[in-house]
DNA sequence: TGTACATCAGTGAACGCGCGTTCACTGATGTAC
DNA sequence: TGTACATCAGTGAACGCGCGTTCACTGATGTAC
């Protein structure tokens, strides 16, 4: 009865998801197409509506999935404060800031995701959450609410550090200011949460 | 010989600069189009090329005028360490997250910033520069290169944790971050600044 | 003072193009007998 | 084992629309006489 067995169909489902990711990080949301993306994945444009119902679906979709990679990552990282660190340098490096379409989505996308429809901005809160979570989980224990907005301020200040870095035009100060923003970050985790 | 007096030409080019930073930080840059921009200043499409030769110019232009709008409200400001930390809670304020629009580009833009033409992402990087400087003079005296970086530093932590606060759809979240984005961006400034 | 005129800021229709979305279809698949 | 068939993932042309840009024009302006 079931004709190329399920995994067919989803296997490009995920594939669509993947290469729509690494387009709308590095040509912006609005500035990606529904053919440029099928074609990214190897389809024509009318064979995306079998997979998503719209593309505000998609983009919801590729948000989340985005978000979860990072997750994935955050957690295949060396346990504990030493992970964090590593993570942090990652995060705030040259190679990082030259590679956005293999970087983190909320540094390629994050003001363009403030200006999507309800149902993305909540995608991105709750992928988002988890994320902060595996992040909380390598730091001292402490109230967990407070724990969480910490690392929330963390990421806020490492995706508009990387987000500056891309948009200056003098290649020395851009290299500076990723220093520095790597010493700010340690900073912030150096010092302990008091409430 | 001359008809209208040049200041209504120049009139009409400032109303479309302003108003056009205003969609600009509402909509985004490729979510405003020409009419609509056109119209936003009581004009017609068709006015537009003779005030600017392609939209890419109009980008740049409104992204320099939107920072120098920025250091004008900076220096405004009360002189000195007081003056700073009256910008970094306005900055990191539930208002301004509720309002991109009359707000600061870097907030609203810095990612697409980031994907425009070199043309744009130079008068960025010129025009930040002013911003910062404005900003540096308010900080105790020291390496003025160091200082630089570490205003933009700060910039990028305050422009980072408003986006995230954008986009968040969790509001008590979303006031959580801003509160502990001020007490991070106040405790930068706390910091003596060694190299 | 009154009229003819040169200027030019702004109009609005049109250009080709790519957008998001729809739909009649194709053709490879694995199944049933 | 071989053939007829139902399924359905994917095709590609077409829809109306708004994009950035061009251009022939309109009509208010202030000037010249």
């Amino acid at each position: 009865m079931v004709r190329y067995g399920k995994e067919h169909k989803e296997a490009t489902r995920r594939r669509i998801i993947e290469t729509a990711g690494r387009r709308f990080k590095k040509d912006g949301i609005d500035g990606s197409g529904i053919s440029t993306l099928m074609g990214d994945a190897g389809l024509t444009n009318g064979a995306f509506y079998s997979h998503f119902v719209s593309k505000d679906d998609l983009v919801a979709t590729v948000v989340a999935d985005q978000l979860q990679t990072q997750s994935a990552h955050v957690c295949a990282q060396a346990p504990g404060r030493a992970g964090l660190e590593q993570i942090v340098r990652e995060y705030l490096s040259v190679q990082h800031r030259d590679n956005p379409e293999g970087g983190c989505p909320s540094a390629a996308l994050l003001d363009e995701i403030g200006r999507c429809t309800d149902a993305t901005k909540q995608a991105y809160t709750e992928s988002v959450l988890v994320l902060i979570d595996d992040i909380v989980a390598r730091l001292p224990e402490g109230d967990p609410q407070s724990a969480r907005v910490e690392a929330l301020g963390l990421l806020a200040m490492m995706a508009g550090t990387l987000q500056l870095s891309r948009a200056l035009s003098d290649r020395r100060l851009s290299d500076e200011l990723l220093e520095r923003g790597t010493r700010n970050a340690l900073a912030l985790l150096g010092t302990d949460q008091s409430s």
